[in-house]
DNA sequence: ATTATTTCCTACCTCTGCGCTAGGGATGTA
DNA sequence: TACATCCCTAGCGCAGAGGTAGGAAATAAT
């Protein structure tokens, strides 16, 4: 599995915003009730894009989050590297790589950066612009 | 994280057994110190091969394994789905996909079929061959 | 026939991280 | 000042990854 499910959320509830989007605050209480997703976990991914400055908050009544930037800004690989630890497909590519001490002949290394580059592109190439109600303009990022 | 180190060690055992062909069988202590991966681990990941009647194999003194047919006939795809319970990168589409109640109006639904087929075309896209030691023909298998 | 070698089979163990729950504190708006 | 809402920390159950252990069955060489 490359992608949690609070990667998923992270995505959903961007969307979500995006689709309501207006000058007032959207409650998490509404978010998590369209979205179905429980309010307390909800909490906790919705918060990392806070913190990413992703998104403004507002706290007190009439309070809750909005987007910072149009929908169009965010590509979905900078919305799920946020709330992914790694988005590499093996260990051999991730952060704390350590290089293994095979890496030097290693006959895979090459598959797998090459692989780690098609995900990326394709993330990289659709925003959230795109997964809105009718879609953007391209639409096209299906393949 | 896609891909598991079982599938990993499936890839160089592949290689591995490619590179040494011969019409003699190569035992698994043999494969199990060039890859300096512990034997009894490897055991359990090469006997999913067999099963698969990816490799012959043989008991006895002078037993061993030994590719079915040659290196490019095998894709990097066609190994790694023996041993990964699921290539699948994100829940929605494995097997028991029991589909989400929301996949209706799901907006992510299409961005997560098109990122399963960017990674399966990748994958089926390279055979071992093109993981021996000098490359095969192509050799650009990396983007 | 016996022995050494090698593959086949079953069971189990530990550790990590995901997905989620719980309870409360802080802060701002009406 | 009351209440809606965000912020923070802790913990729990479960599944799967990664690996270990011990022996049974088969085959070749002696």
């Amino acid at each position: 599995m490359l992608i949690s499910t609070k990667g998923r959320y992270a995505l959903r509830v961007m969307i979500d915003l995006a689709e309501h989007q207006s000058d007032e605050f959207i409650s998490l209480k509404g978010i998590a009730q369209r979205q179905e997703i429980s309010e307390k976990y909800l909490e906790s991914i919705i918060r990392m894009l806070v913190k990413a400055k992703v998104l403004d908050s507002l706290r007190g009544k009439g309070g809750g989050y909005r987007l910072k930037k149009s929908p169009d800004h965010y590509t979905v690989y900078s919305i799920l590297s946020l709330t992914e630890d790694s988005l590499a497909p093996v260990a051999c590519l991730e952060e704390n790589a350590s290089g293994c001490s095979r890496a030097g002949n290693c006959r895979t290394f090459k598959l797998w950066q090459g692989l780690d580059k098609v995900i990326h592109d394709y993330l990289e190439s659709v925003t959230i612009a795109d997964l809105m109600e009718q879609g953007a303009a391209g639409d096209d990022y299906v393949i």
